[in-house]
DNA sequence: TTTATTACTTTTGTTTTGCAAGCAAATATA
DNA sequence: TATATTTGCTTGCAAAACAAAAGTAATAAA
């Protein structure tokens, strides 16, 4: 956690933590692939490795991106949430996939055709905010609504 | 180029592209401080390696998010100019900008304080589209300018 | 014409990544 | 209750990427 940081650019320092191939891929798991625990992750179409998987999950936990928590019916499961810190980070991935959805399917043709992206680019504001107030309402009654299920 | 997206997430092929800790720098230093060279770049204040600049600005070529252009009286310098798929990338860069300034301050206390950073976070889009603009209305003019210096 | 500059490439470590396997604790199944 | 499976990791090792330094070739400046 020491020395992470090259300069004193707020650009240059944000890609310090997030700059890499990981880390806001398992982000964007969280938010909008509503995933949670470990296995999870692991389980994705990007197939991270579990090493690589647990470092991340570590460090972000340092930064406070994301909380470790286990609900009180299940020692096993670990649930990563994402803390307000972690939930900042919704207009970076959403710009992300605006300008992969109109720059690079000329070298990735293969990549889905999102329905929604019409709409997204015309209202980003509004998309960006509806994602995070869902996932906001969504995580708390989570712990509730596990614990009933199992 | 070949093989370099892991899946068909557009954010995800996004990352396969941008997500290392160099390729949005080098964007930040075109875009916002005005770099424009081989020798710009690696007298930044990020003290890239220049192989890995070198290699960068290959990639960033190859896949048409910068150009390579010589100044007809001057066979040394190279000039990098972003496309307009380089400066759709303005969003992205400056919502990382946003997310640091507010979130990460606590793990790094000497970050630059942006003067303009309540304006922009007010004003995100217009922010976005006067330095896309900045830029676009810099560069025709950079190669007859420059041309006029030397 | 000598010196300096620019844009790299090459070389030599070091660090990070990726893959496979292993392992312990908790839970599910027989 | 005994055994199998699941979950969340860790470990070991090879491969790739990165970093620091030095070297090179072409051009430009003095």
């Amino acid at each position: 956690m020491n020395n992470k940081f090259r300069c004193n650019c707020p650009i240059t320092s944000a890609l310090d933590l997030v700059g890499d191939k990981w880390t806001l891929v398992i982000l964007k798991q969280i938010l909008i692939e509503g995933k949670q625990s470990f296995k999870d992750f692991s389980e994705s179409d990007e197939a991270i490795a579990t090493n690589i998987l647990a470092s991340r999950l570590k460090m972000l936990e340092e930064f406070k991106i994301l909380t470790k928590d286990k609900l009180t019916n299940n020692k096993k499961v670990n649930i990563y949430h994402l803390t307000e810190k972690g939930i900042a980070l919704t207009p970076v991935i959403i710009e992300l996939a605006i300008w992969s959805d109109s720059n690079m399917r000329e070298f990735h043709p293969q990549m889905i055709e999102g329905e929604h992206m019409t709409l997204l680019k015309n209202n980003k504001e509004a998309f960006v905010l509806d994602i995070q107030n869902n996932y906001r309402t969504k995580i708390n009654p989570v712990l509730n609504k596990f614990q009933e299920d199992i």
